[in-house]
DNA sequence: CCGTATCCATTCCGATACTG
DNA sequence: CAGTATCGGAATGGATACGG
């Protein structure tokens, strides 16, 4: 986002990351984007932000090379955003704060959950981290698969 | 952090999470935190943060359950500040943004790191992904493991 | 429909000074 | 050392209006 002056934030991956994605939409845009969202008016109505910040936000994340604008899938004129390889690194940190929010913010007693990638067409990148109540992870509680689907299916998930 | 108005946000678990540390200096407190460090001074020198900001984001994440005012270990009369199981479901999204900078953010070909958790006394949690350069996770790049410490080692870990 | 530009309110943060 | 109080500047975000 913006340029920290100096103390040793810099030195460290977690204060590089965040200085990345650290801001209040960024992780948003792009866990929409996992969802499968890539154009601007998806992202502005679903996360319902001003015009002029998302715009900002979009440009930022491209030109950190964690979206990338490309053609649109269906003839229309305008143009898409979607995940690069850098930007679906982030599917962790996305994951991880679906859960802990799931287990330890309003929880209404879910067993685990399942967070699903669907930015790509081809394959389902799926983790699933069965935590729940400030249970801590085990070995035995993450699964991390990729299944293929079939074209065109989208499901909606909640969250 | 602050009361969005309105919008979907409350209903996804991700945002949600976000209101509670997504602004730009909680999560680093917390990977301080699981970084052994426990008080006003260690933390503001590490992250070189004015004292005020300081003291208002340890005040939230208290009052938010995910850090706790426990009394100091040694004598010294102030008291200090630990991460809650609540704080310490934040493991994986620390981790991950910690993975995601090194594999990402100016990287020196680092194979793959191990972050640890050593808010705890007793034991320590360890988590590996062992993801770099755009590779996505598979399932044998998850290791996570719980192993016993001596008292009193707590090695400094980069980042 | 997809943005950009401008304006304004709010928030955030660092520096400083002060208390115990 | 561990905070609190205050202040001013910078950054952030929303609303609106405008253009491709």
């Amino acid at each position: 986002m913006k340029k920290r002056q100096k103390s040793r934030r810099e030195e460290c991956p977690v204060a590089r990351s965040l200085e990345v994605v650290g801001d209040r939409w960024s992780l948003l845009i792009i866990r929409n984007a996992f969802d499968g969202i890539r154009r601007f008016g998806e992202f502005q109505k679903d996360l319902g932000l001003s015009k002029s910040v998302l715009a900002s936000r979009l440009h930022a994340l491209v030109s950190n090379g964690i979206l990338r604008v490309e053609p649109s899938a269906d003839g229309s004129a305008y143009q898409e955003y979607g995940l690069t390889e850098k930007g679906r690194g982030l599917f962790h940190v996305v994951v991880g704060l679906r859960q802990w929010g799931e287990a330890f913010l309003f929880s209404q007693n879910e067993e685990h959950s399942v967070m699903v990638d669907r930015s790509s067409q081809e394959s389902v990148h799926t983790l699933e981290l069965r935590s729940q109540h400030g249970k801590l992870l085990t070995p035995n509680d993450v699964v991390v698969k990729k299944v293929r689907v079939r074209e065109g299916s989208r499901s909606k998930i909640p969250g």
